[in-house]
DNA sequence: AACAATGTTTAGCCAAAGCTAAATAGTGCC
DNA sequence: GGCACTATTTAGCTTTGGCTAAACATTGTT
């Protein structure tokens, strides 16, 4: 009873997406985190809190486990750092909001829709995704300079 | 204490995208109910949760909420159907897929990686955004019939 | 019609992200 | 240096989505 379904139906979308989910949040916090630390020297978890929109106590809860899984230190009453592996996820995070933000914008979506789209987006761009908005860009900033 | 944070960091992109994510998994189940019921003329828990790739209890759960939300319509051990509110949001999941698919497959990215951005791409774009994934799909077609 | 096989649901667990309210720790002022 | 104020953390609750294993219906066979 194999019932192997078309090879539209396979999971492996679903999947993906749901997995993209648990990183999601950790790309966002690192991503702030950096930018935090460029804008003000420091990230303080009210900050990240004030930006993302929510509260004190999420926050602290969701530093943990990001420290658990080794993105973060921090001592209590304490600015937050980036590990290696932290920075590494940030950099990788922000590159690519970077490029489907300008991507979206080439296309003709308005700055401000084109960065809250973004946001959505970004954890869902494959690498193969990304080559092909950087394409687009190199190509249409090329035409228009005719 | 006001301690205005520049235009960049406000909270809003951050909330939209957490808003989207509590209607993704409704959006997903609808438009596979809708995907089962034209492919083999019902939606059956079983074929939702083996298309998720995920298991029959979760199905079950699931389907409870979506029909506290008026999404489906459903009777102990029998087949799922879409209210009106159910197949409004199908069509609309469809539609933006397709477009999110073709468009992805247009920038030339490869079919297979296209359906899974697509998958999870399409939750998060604005009306905008799909406006000028439609533009620029109009576009490059009459272009190519040159 | 009864029973075995199959399919579906219930029960009960876990983790993550969110919240508010209460407790605790730092900081700053006198 | 102590006390009040502010900032941070802890406690404890909720919802959602996931799981496995057990209970319960349905179906099909004889």
């Amino acid at each position: 009873m194999t019932h192997r379904s078309p090879a539209r139906g396979r999971p492996a979308a679903f999947r993906r997406t749901r997995a993209d989910h648990q990183t999601e949040i950790a790309e966002d916090y690192v991503e702030l985190i950096a930018e935090l630390m460029e804008e003000r020297g420091e990230a303080r978890g009210t900050d990240i809190a004030q930006r993302l929109g929510v509260s004190n106590a999420t926050v602290v809860k969701t530093l943990k486990r990001l420290q658990d899984e080794q993105l973060i230190r921090q001592e209590p009453y304490r600015a937050v750092f980036l590990t290696d592996a932290g920075q590494k996820l940030a950099a990788d995070g922000r590159r690519k909001h970077a490029i489907v933000e300008a991507f979206l914008m080439a296309l003709g979506v308005k700055p401000d829709v084109a960065r809250i789209d973004a946001e959505g987006i970004e954890h869902h761009v494959s690498a193969d995704t990304l080559d092909a908005m950087e394409r687009y860009l190199r190509h249409q900033s090329t035409n228009k300079s005719d």
